[in-house]
DNA sequence: TTATATGTAACCTATATTGTTACATATGGC
DNA sequence: GCCATATGTAACAATATAGGTTACATATAA
């Protein structure tokens, strides 16, 4: 849905409202707000309240990543660790969550660097061409 | 969790049963059945019942990757299309899912390849080294 | 024959996501 | 100044998922 958002104000290129985006992703516009409220804090947009308020980009189409967006509203991490405590017992559960950090870590930068490389404006030309 | 079942039967080298492993995870044997229910559906090992009964891999430890794991208890989509249906009077609301869908493969298919580079083996050597 | 393993259904709880209502606050246009 | 209309956000409901637990049918070595 942040994405759609995002695509969607690089796409109009204009100043767009929660009602309107609402619209347009089918859902309430308090749901779009949450979500414009994250990346706002990521600094991928400004919003303006008001009469004539709404959201536009903080920056160029070209210049916003997916992975910006994508760490706009999730926190990166692909894969959670055992949630119970380790068995003290047990020394391969004692080394488990140092044996997978450095694997999640890799496959967090996997996703992070294949994303990275989709920009805001290669979805509004995807969007303009198919 | 199940990785760290995986890397449990890929370090003991035996036949191992959910009890064990619970011990292992800190949690209930049933919550261990289900996940090696999962793996064997997928083929990395093979379980017994009956008085010695437990688990044990189906293949050497270095010829099982971590995206066998991964995919044997997870469907694999990163990431979710927006549920709701599209918006027919929005151009690009119709156009979102077609547009996504090439960044969600290339995305899932980054992670694959990475999780492919990492091997059981890898894990037990990492534990018994560090 | 029996002790002990897996397989799985059923249920409970905790958490996360989405949708909704309500309302305080901000701001352009009259 | 007033007001229509926007954002910001709290509060709550509905739903889905994951993990844990109990219970019990079935399998199998000793």
């Amino acid at each position: 849905m942040a994405t759609h958002i995002m695509t969607a104000l690089a796409a109009k290129q204009e100043k767009l409202n929660s009602s309107y985006l609402a619209s347009s992703l089918n859902t309430n516009p308090v749901v779009v707000r949450r979500i414009l409220s994250e990346l706002q804090k990521a600094g991928l947009l400004h919003t303006e309240a008001g009469r004539t308020g709404g959201a536009r980009l903080a920056k160029k189409a070209a210049a916003i990543s997916l992975y910006d967006v994508y760490a706009a509203v999730d926190d990166g991490q692909l894969f959670a660790y055992n949630p119970n405590d380790p068995n003290k017992k047990c020394a391969l559960s004692c080394k488990m969550r140092s044996v997978l950090e450095p694997v999640f870590d890799a496959a967090n930068e996997a996703l992070a660097t294949q994303l990275k490389k989709v920009k805001l404006s290669d979805l509004v030309e995807e969007a303009n061409t198919a």
